[in-house]
DNA sequence: CTGCTAATTGAGAATCATTCTCATCAAAGG
DNA sequence: CCTTTGATGAGAATGATTCTCAATTAGCAG
């Protein structure tokens, strides 16, 4: 049994939640997936797993993880939302380019130790910190130079 | 004229677009609002400066608006997108407690610099940039450690 | 193992923010 | 004033997410 595994079982112990069927197999689908994904492609996955998982219960589980803190929401823009697993992943920045949709991911571990300190110092508790930039990759500038 | 006008003024032209009635109720009515807002907020306040603007045009000067960098999507969570105007605000960083919803905004022009050192690195021209907390508020964890 | 109870689930309907359609209107230049 | 073309209003369509409710399952007691 893998550690995030424990966790969620241990989430939802506290929670008095039942750690069922479906739970799990929509948990290792997560874990599985090693790129960003929306409710409809985790969806997929897990039918892969198998066909007796309905789309509300992955949508029911997503809060889920998400309070459990294993996920959280990653890039928006898109008309779905989407996620990616955080346990066990450094936290990062999200680069996304307006023109061509690109994401690019940099280190995030200076600025969480800022807003850690400035957390602490609000007696906030931190659960999820998003940090995401928009604009124009290098690429997308090299085209727009050339073509003008 | 404000500035902002000017601005977005300038912005429709360079894209071949009219600075049309409705595009400039909209405009001022978003420089009026103080406070983050909703598509139905925006088209609500604008109605009460003219009832002959419609809910498509609001939804389709919203974009105009981000586009031109006047506005940004503010804290999402919510079933709706929120905004803000940016022109003339200093950059913020917003603390979103899960229990209570609130909304605490800190100042982030030190992490924008560090920022905008790496984006140079990259070649990366930002145009927006927006850093979310969520967790627990003060009040919240004084609430959740008392009633235990 | 068997029955009991409450939580969970699957299937599909409902919701509702946002986008789209298209007939009408208005800006800008002559 | 015209004319041309983009902009607009009203409401329909879309589509991601949530909700409903009957059937199923987990966890527990006997
Ligand atoms: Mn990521
Ligand atoms: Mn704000
Ligand atoms: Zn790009
Ligand atoms: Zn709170």
């Amino acid at each position: 049994m893998q550690n995030h595994e424990h966790m969620f079982e241990a989430f939802l112990v506290k929670k008095e939640l039942k750690f069922t069927l479906p739970r799990k197999l929509i948990l290792s689908t997560v874990f599985a997936l090693h790129e960003h994904f929306d409710a409809e492609q985790l969806y997929d996955e897990v039918r892969k797993a198998s066909r007796n998982v309905s789309r509300a219960t992955v949508y029911r589980t997503i809060p889920l993880l998400v309070e459990a803190g294993l996920i959280q929401k990653s890039v928006r823009s898109e008309a779905r939302d989407t996620y990616e697993h955080i346990y066990g992943h450094p936290r990062h920045a999200h680069w996304v380019c307006r023109e061509c949709g690109g994401v690019l991911e940099t280190d995030m571990q200076e600025i969480c130790k800022q807003l850690q300190k400035r957390a602490a110092v609000q007696n906030f508790e931190i659960a999820e910190i998003s940090l995401e930039i928009k604009g124009l990759c290098w690429k997308c500038r090299n085209n727009a130079t050339e073509s003008q």
